[in-house]
DNA sequence: CAGAATCCATTCGGATACTG
DNA sequence: CAGTATCCGAATGGATTCTG
């Protein structure tokens, strides 16, 4: 069994991972994957959240992903008025999903990174 | 089971989605996560063929990713001296897990395109 | 065929400062 | 707290040309 082909239903249509319009753009843009999986993880949450969880995002970047994500219908944004403001971000359906696949990968890498720099 | 939280084995912690390192980065630069899906459902597979698959990445493009994606050590790059030059890229066993765990995200995203990009 | 090299427009993302 | 606005340097990716 160690020789066996990758066992995942992938098309055999291998122009299926061409053409994929946008949405790879904006995955492939800055902290787009962590965001999601951040979310994915925590539930609801704030701007202030993530940033600090990523560390080292700048509030500019950090806002342009979040309003793209949000365009995208990948994620809502809710603002609860008061003082001080507050505002939480979450997935949606399609956000969910997507993060749910992206999960995997990100696990993969901090595995692979973890377990080679460990400098 | 529709209001079912997500099924899949995530860590409770969403730090792990973090700190990454430079893989991210790699995945985020164009067409690094559709060559190695490509590669993944063809085999060993040389440069015109992924390039003509793609449709528009440019050739200076495209060798970049290819060096990036080897020098990451998730391509192996084969040369068979002769006329005409041959030359093909597999996966490696990292990229191969890295492919099977892509595949979800990219299949998703193209039948997500599919779906309601019908204009 | 498979690229390397060069040049360049564009984009991206970070720092900073300011608003509600 | 949760951003927006502005500015700017770095990096990216495309077009083109040339090579083995």
């Amino acid at each position: 069994m160690a020789n066996e082909p990758a066992q995942f239903d992938a098309p055999d249509d291998p122009a299926c991972y061409c053409r994929l319009g946008g949405v790879m753009e904006l995955l492939s843009s800055k902290y787009a994957m962590q965001v999601l999986c951040i979310v994915n993880a925590t539930g609801p949450t704030r701007f202030r959240e993530i940033e600090s969880l990523l560390g080292d995002a700048s509030t500019s970047t950090l806002s342009a992903r979040l309003d793209d994500l949000a365009a995208a219908d990948l994620l809502t944004r809710t603002q609860y008025d008061g003082i001080p403001p507050r505002v939480e971000y979450d997935l949606t359906d399609d956000g969910r999903e997507l993060a749910e696949r992206l999960g995997p990968v990100l696990e993969w890498v901090g595995e692979r990174e973890g377990a080679v720099g460990e400098s």
